[in-house]
RNA sequence: GGGCGAUUGGCGCAGUUGGUUAGCGCGCUUGCAUGACACGCAAGAGGUCACAGGUUCAAUUCCUGUAUCGCCCACCA
């Protein structure tokens, strides 16, 4: 039955392992179970067009540890894994890789196959074609990462996985809107929109980031019309002068109060605007007093809503200046003639460029008040851009999420409050989020890979989109893409055709995918049974910077559709720092690649490390916590061999008699309370923590005292109590560390039990109280410390502890020297001690006299 | 500007309801081949628990400030 190797060690276990938990289905979701008993977890899918990073073994090592937990708890676990291939990582990666730009109005060609080396020239293929690619190029990414999950030893059921294009996504994602677009829980709009001029898209306010740049102020003189004087505005963004609607100061200001309702000129355009009175102008910034233009920020935005005022557009998709349409009557100006010229001369331009020339322009007409003055401001930039964001009207699909709506924001506050977060705090930054919300959520992309939008329009006789004339598809129908599929009771010889039909472009941005992970896992679209016995889930395991993105998003999009909230529990992971604790980040170049870490340290060490890391805190790169946790492992292995060495099967038939036995009982019933008691709130690294605090003075002091007893030493009933607990220990601290070192635990246990330990039982700590009977913790403690004594005057005497101590004597209190009385035997062997005499003394000493030397 | 975290020996960290000499690991020093483990074992040195107040019989632990670091948010003219 035992079966122990002769020199154990830790090579190549992750390979046997994983390999057998495969073959035998050790992980494989049992679907017969019912929502009681089952633990669901939304595993966050990692963006395979990128690739795995010391980070992603940090936190999934987290997941898999509470996974392995409720395993052995008796929870049948469901524990997908997904693949994020979507949004424009994977677009870009794949436009170099094959050399192919995709075009929307494109046919789909079948017999489309991509050239063996990009060529020079990129070819242009339809959606379905480029999203094809997609999918080709990104299941090889698919297979890398599994490799590396495995080696890692997830728990996951991996005949259960997900890719956030794939068929079920997009059915699910589409369904998902359509009902939001019923309900009118998602709308269109034509509005002003935060724009990215390299990526042509819109963006989300998630998915915005600040960057603090070089800018100037430029102070400029508006003249007021009646020829009365002038005020002085100052802008880092002269360029928008052409775009000037009013100049707006605070109500309060009184500089500036006489002059509300009074019109002004703008400089160089001549064109006549008011100043208007708003709170969100500020008296302390720069004169006071602000130009709005259409649009320079998110600000001239709400004023411009707020004062009703009119649009003068003049920069484009392309962040170039535009030709601006005024009609018959030329330039709102007092000089037409003027204004044009010195507009001509920024038609075209950028941004940069036309700005460069403006203050030339005023320079030249003495219309710059002094130099300008330079400044580093923040600017909004797309956080996968390198250009700032411009803002320009387009028609996008949005989705309520209570940026505008008061009474959704306090809803879906309550729903954070109801969610449990481990660690609490991190709900401070839902609530933060939420709260600062000044609008509803963009979900639309003007990209081609993703999900598609599934509506098309009419086509009206100028051959113009209609978008009052809408057309859906009926559900059983999704997923379709609008821009090969045509509507019901139309045909494709129609599409853009006058009285036709017309496909919407754009695709959803990632999150509104994403925020429905729950949903595709859990079958919601089409397996009914599964979402009964899965959702809502457990547990939400996922990073803190993308609480406002994924964890709000999914809360939105259930709360909408099911009226609950997709999962009970949050657990919230930090970062992984550089070993100078420096985020990582591609662009540092301090990326860790983890794979050579798993080779050298064996995953389980890796695991360790992780495991060590806090709840919701960063945790720096740690080579040194690694090699512990390697020790650890090889610990396990040997205090494995040498236990069942001296206790055999027939061990399990003795009786717990010796009092110190009953001590290290009873002090490892607490141990497993208290790492149940942290697992039960997701705490692993509390759990280890107390495990390994128990393991290693049970190795060195419990296993040396009891082991010329277990060996033989003693009366029948004496050597029986030692070997009946010392496998008690054994396979209770095989399971205790079963969720962190996964690896190393299956192989000790498969020398003496069958089955997998992961699908044990979690240990019990009422079994062991039990066979520990009254037993009192401190006999173990006491004696441990008096044999630390008679160690450590051998160790300063400098001989070996091997040396007999022909004399000990303890002086201690009369309860104290109670607790070592009935180990006395063991304290004698395991020590090497001749002639042990206690005495009652109020301080405690030990004498140690040895052996002479030889 | 608002909010949230952190601050414990050279380094990395515990310290969960305030209570006797503040723990652990790495590193360092000194020993030891002892019936599993030298990828081991034993022992040792090393801390005014960021700072200043307050509550209390008692504060690393609770409260209020201050400083430094990190993160999140904010309308960035």
């Amino acid at each position: 039955m035992t079966s122990v190797p002769e020199r154990p060690n830790l090579d190549g276990l992750e390979e046997r392992w994983s390999e057998e938990w495969e073959a035998a289905g050790t992980f494989r979701f049992d679907r017969t179970a019912t929502r009681d008993r089952v633990f669901s977890i939304d595993t966050p899918p990692p963006t395979v067009s990128g690739s795995l990073h010391i980070g992603h073994i940090f936190s999934y090592t987290h997941t898999d540890c509470v996974a392995r937990y409720r395993r052995m708890a008796g929870e049948e676990v469901f524990y997908p894994m997904g693949w994020d291939d979507n949004g424009l990582p994977t677009e870009r990666r794949v436009q170099n890789y094959y050399g192919v730009t995709c075009d929307p109005n494109l046919p789909y060609d079948p017999d489309f196959v991509p050239p063996e080396k990009p060529e020079k020239r990129s070819i242009p293929i339809s959606r379905p074609n480029f999203v094809e690619l997609c999918r080709l190029l990104t299941l090889e990414d698919e297979q890398v990462f599994e490799r590396v999950w495995r080696k890692l030893g997830l728990s996951v059921d991996w005949s259960m996985t997900y890719a956030t294009i794939d068929k079920v996504s997009q059915r699910t994602s589409q369904m998902a809107f359509l009902r939001m677009l019923e309900r009118g829980e998602a709308y269109q709009a034509e509005a002003p929109t935060i724009w990215d001029v390299s990526f042509q898209s819109a963006v989300a306010q998630a998915e915005i980031e600040e960057k603090e740049l070089p800018g100037a102020f430029h102070r400029i003189p508006f003249r007021f019309s009646d020829g009365s004087g002038q005020v002085e505005i100052e802008t880092t963004r002269p360029e928008l002068l052409p775009a000037c609607v009013a100049l707006v100061a605070h109500p309060e200001d009184e500089r500036y109060r006489p002059h509300f309702g009074t019109t002004v000129t703008t400089p160089l355009f001549g064109s006549p605007v008011q100043i208007r009175p708003h709170e969100l102008a500020d008296p302390e910034k720069g004169s006071g007093i602000a130009m709005i233009c259409t649009f320079g920020d998110t600000t001239d935005v709400t004023w411009w809503r707020e004062l009703a005022l009119g649009v003068r557009p003049v920069i484009d998709r392309r962040g170039r200046f535009v030709e601006i349409e005024w009609g018959s009557e030329g330039w709102e100006s007092a000089d037409p003639e003027a204004a044009q010229a010195n507009y001509d001369e920024l038609l075209g331009k950028t941004v940069k460029q036309a700005q460069k020339r403006i203050v030339e322009q005023l320079i030249e007409q003495g219309l710059l008040v002094g130099d300008p003055r330079p400044i580093n401001h923040m600017v909004k930039f797309f956080e996968k851009g390198d250009r700032p964001l411009e803002i320009v009207t387009s028609r996008q699909w949005y989705i309520r999420n209570g940026g505008r709506d008061d009474d959704i924001r306090e809803r879906l506050l309550k729903r954070g409050a109801q969610l449990v977060w481990h660690p609490p705090y991190m709900l401070n930054r839902y609530e933060g989020w939420v709260g600062g919300l000044n609008g509803d959520w963009l979900i639309s992309r003007q990209r081609y890979f993703g999900v598609p939008f599934p509506v098309w329009y009419g086509v009206d006789d100028n051959g113009d989109p209609d978008y009052s004339k809408r057309h859906t598809p009926a559900e059983d129908l999704l997923p379709i893409d609008p821009s090969t599929d045509s509507p019901v009771g139309f045909d494709e010889s129609q599409r853009d055709q006058p009285g036709g039909f017309t496909g919407d472009p754009d695709v959803m941005d990632t999150w509104a995918t994403s925020s429905v992970s729950p949903q595709i896992i859990s079958g919601w679209a089409d397996d009914s049974d599964l979402f009964d016995r899965v959702f809502p889930m457990d547990l939400r395991p996922q990073a803190h910077d993308i609480i406002r993105t994924w964890l709000f998003s999914s809360v939105v999009r259930a709360d909408a559709e099911h009226d609950s909230l997709p999962w009970t529990h949050a657990a919230i992971s930090g970062w992984v720092l550089d070993p100078d604790r420096k985020k990582m980040s591609k662009s540092k170049g301090n990326v860790v690649t983890p794979l050579p870490l798993l080779e050298r340290f064996g995953s389980d060490a890796v695991r360790y490390w992780a495991a060590n890391g806090r709840p919701g805190t960063d945790t720096a790169v740690d080579e040194g916590q690694m090699k512990v946790g390697r020790r650890l492992a090889i610990k396990i292995l040997n205090v494995s061999k040498f236990v069942l060495g001296l206790a055999g099967d027939e061990a399990w038939n003795g009786e717990v008699t010796e009092a110190i036995d009953r001590a290290m009982l009873a002090q490892l019933a607490d141990v497993v309370a208290v790492t149940t008691e942290a697992f039960e709130s997701f705490d692993y690294a509390r759990a280890i923590e107390k495990s390994e605090a128990f393991f290693w003075p049970f190795c060195d002091n419990y296993v040396e005292l009891v082991k010329g007893r277990a060996y033989g030493t003693g009366s029948e009933a004496a050597v029986a109590s030692a070997r009946r607990s010392l496998v008690e220990a054994l396979s209770t601290l095989q399971r205790l560390f079963a969720p962190h070192l996964c690896f190393v635990t299956e192989e000790v246990w498969s020398w003496w039990q069958p089955g997998s330990v992961h699908r044990q039982g979690w240990p019990e700590a009422d079994e062991l109280r039990a066979l520990a009977g009254e037993g009192d913790p401190g006999v173990f403690t006491v004696t441990a410390e008096v044999l630390g004594e008679v160690r450590r005057a051998k160790t300063e005497a400098k001989r070996s502890l091997r040396v007999e101590a022909e004399a000990v004597q303890v002086f201690d209190t009369p309860d104290r020297l109670a607790l070592i009385e009935p180990a006395r035997a063991d304290l004698m062997e395991a020590g090497r001690i001749s002639d042990l005499v206690c005495t009652e003394s109020e301080s405690a000493s030990v004498d140690v006299t040895l052996s002479p030397e030889d």
